[in-house]
DNA sequence: GGGCGGTTTTAGGAATACCTAAATATACCA
DNA sequence: TGGTATATTTAGGTATTCCTAAAACCGCCC
């Protein structure tokens, strides 16, 4: 059963289901509501629709979560959407905080053929143009990153993993810091009082405010040095 | 005002009577239908729908013409498709029969963005992979060719300018005989009573049905040699 | 343990784009 | 010129996906 049986709507509800399961469990309805910009009564009626279909299990005002069956579905269209980001970025040179828009739409009509195509083109990349990483044709993810630039220390460097995709002005922020996957980073100070980190990158320091640092995963974080 | 203001329908709608109107002009309701493997029913209301926007103007019974905005959003619908039939054939090697599927899907979803950066990467095409001309930026387009190969009479020889591009088995057998946009061809024989032809192709005879011949356009038709 | 606020579902409806069946207009032919 | 076959439209419906407003539920706090 190839994504095309389903619509673009249940598509989008099943990716948006995925990410939130990642962070929170179960699904509810008033966040998936805000994720996708519907109602929330809207959200109710495809949630019952979805479990009719054995996407998602649900429970009346206990929030959903996905059925193994959902889950490959959802992971089939990330994949389609990072592929497609990654090859956006990298062969049509479309700037990273614009990729985003163009793979929301493309990711719905691209074929498997198509997919593995440009998946050989790229060389079989394992992350997008921000870090995230792409999944499988079999479905596999590693697990998320634990570590975001607002928990280091003051005197700890590392590597950023990940950075969040949804504000492209925002993306426009990081790339004018030098915050990009693979860069290193240390962080100079953190002001206290939930105050802003002065972070190193490229041999210049940057104030950034605690809230951003927070969209922004980080690896091989080391002491010192 | 850019396509995506239309529904995809409505984009595929245009894009259809734009296809007909050139041949046949007037664009009549069954016509349209078969076409796009709807009921007339359908198309009658969907027809009355596109007058609303003036996109087309209707006579009831009379059948549908084109208005300037209607013509204009054809051509800016063919354009994507036959741009992305040659990116996909150039760029990632999909081949010829498959091309016209996955351009359906992608036209509609396509920004004028990633339109510039793959005319570009191509540089500025004027014709798709089976030899349909793209439509300029600002809608010229060419007339379309007068003569098929099947208006050839024996001795005379041509170039092969367009082949129809929506039966995917013709188009894996016009490849098979090397029948491509700039391949030269000559006309050995002539059948009688509607039988086939005779061609060479890169020094190869085949004979050809005279139906499959209405398919194939030619120009820079030459007598004997 | 009752009440209250926020969450969620239900009820009722709108828009889009299809369909089939029936009615009607057109065009052609005798 | 009437009659009929064909093309087209109208009438009535279905499926999808969204909405707002109102009702129902849940959990927390006093
Ligand atoms: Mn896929
Ligand atoms: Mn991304
Ligand atoms: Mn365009
Ligand atoms: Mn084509």
């Amino acid at each position: 059963m190839p994504l095309s049986e389903h619509t673009e709507s249940v598509q989008d509800y099943l990716k948006s289901i995925f990410d939130i399961q990642r962070e929170h469990g179960r699904v509810a309805t008033t966040m998936l509501a805000e994720r996708l910009g519907n109602s929330p009564a809207s959200v109710t009626g495809m949630i019952k629709k979805l479990a009719a279909l054995n996407l998602v299990e649900y429970e009346p005002y206990q929030g959903a979560v996905l059925t193994p069956a959902g889950e490959k579905i959802a992971l089939e269209v990330i994949r389609h959407h990072r592929l497609i980001e990654r090859y956006l970025a990298e062969a049509l040179g479309v700037p990273w905080d614009q990729v985003h828009a163009e793979a929301e739409k493309w990711e719905h009509v691209l074929s498997e053929d198509l997919e593995d195509r440009i998946d050989a083109v790229l060389g079989y990349p394992t992350t997008d143009p921000h870090g995230a990483p792409i999944p499988g044709r079999d479905g596999t993810l590693p697990p998320p990153h634990t570590t975001r630039l607002c928990d280091l220390q003051s005197g700890q460097s590392a590597t950023v993993a990940e950075v969040s995709d949804h504000d492209p002005a925002m993306l426009r922020y990081f790339a004018e810091l030098g915050l990009r996957p693979g860069a290193d980073v240390t962080v100079v100070a953190v002001a206290p009082f939930g105050g802003p980190l002065t972070v190193r990158l490229d041999n210049a320091e940057h104030a950034v405010g605690r809230e951003v640092a927070g969209y922004v995963a980080v690896c091989n974080v080391t002491s010192g040095g």
